[in-house]
DNA sequence: TATTGTTATACTCTATAACTATA
DNA sequence: TATAGTTATAGAGTATAACAATA
């Protein structure tokens, strides 16, 4: 056992769950982003894709609410998948508009969800089913209690 | 139950483990700022701190390595604790300084300890001892396995 | 009045490169 | 050659403020 294992390893840590939580985090975020750079996706952006895909019609404020990504930051992510030709856009009212995948958009999405799922079989799949279903069940109220 | 809370629990997500653990660092993370800002630390100082406090004479590219912070972010970070009195340095050989606590900063290390650990109640409380347990060894490992 | 979409901008965090002094 | 500490800097992600158009 190293000395840095050691340390990670004394009380000082070993019972922050925030701490763990962070950790395991910031490296599943790393390896998302490269199981998804191949297609050219960001996190981010794989995300307004699937949320699009199980919700067609959707608004882009509406998505920015769900995946908690302010209005201001979702027009240029949107605009960058509209640019692609991933996503189209049908006016609503004079101020909202519909999102749809295209074609190509919805290629795209079943390939981030194959390369997604790809990645949580590669980094959870040591994890029993039940073992994951409560960890999922945990932290979805937690990060769900911080929504109002 | 809203259109948002239908969305986030559908299979779009609620499969996905990564997804939850990002939205859960996120909160966390914000809690944690939030409850160590009137000691006037962050996330990455504090933790510094805890480090010190457990491993005296230790130097900061070793804690570097331990919390995952780059060498060149670390100098200014330390640069901070040491110009507040909070940390003292002490040559070993020409290139390498031991790093340890002052009486101020070992103060200031237990007001952060009680800090962090009464944010750790606050979110965390409502999960068994055995839960929070299973979930720090199994977030543990995951981030582990991306050590080399 | 509140909401959508947008632009501009600032701030934080993190990563890379380069340098010195030393081992 | 490798490591400690430092500086400068660039990039990504996120937050705030303001605006026009519309509900």
């Amino acid at each position: 056992m190293s000395a840095l294992e050691d340390f990670t390893g004394t009380k000082t840590f070993s019972g922050l769950l925030g701490y763990h939580l962070r950790r395991a985090s910031v490296l599943v975020m790393a390896d998302l982003t490269q199981a998804l750079e191949p297609l050219g996706l960001k996190p981010a952006e794989a995300s307004a894709l699937f949320v699009i895909a199980a919700a067609g019609g959707i608004t882009q404020a509406e998505i920015g609410r769900i995946l908690g990504i302010q209005r201001a930051n979702m027009a240029p992510l949107m605009a960058n998948l509209i640019k692609r030709g991933l996503v189209a856009r049908q006016a609503m009212d004079g101020r909202s508009q519909a999102l749809r995948l295209t074609r190509a958009g919805a290629a795209m999405h079943r390939h981030a969800m194959e390369a997604t799922q790809a990645h949580e079989q590669r980094l959870f799949g040591h994890l029993s089913q039940p073992d994951r279903a409560r960890m999922i069940a945990q932290l979805q109220r937690l990060w769900q209690s911080g929504e109002d």
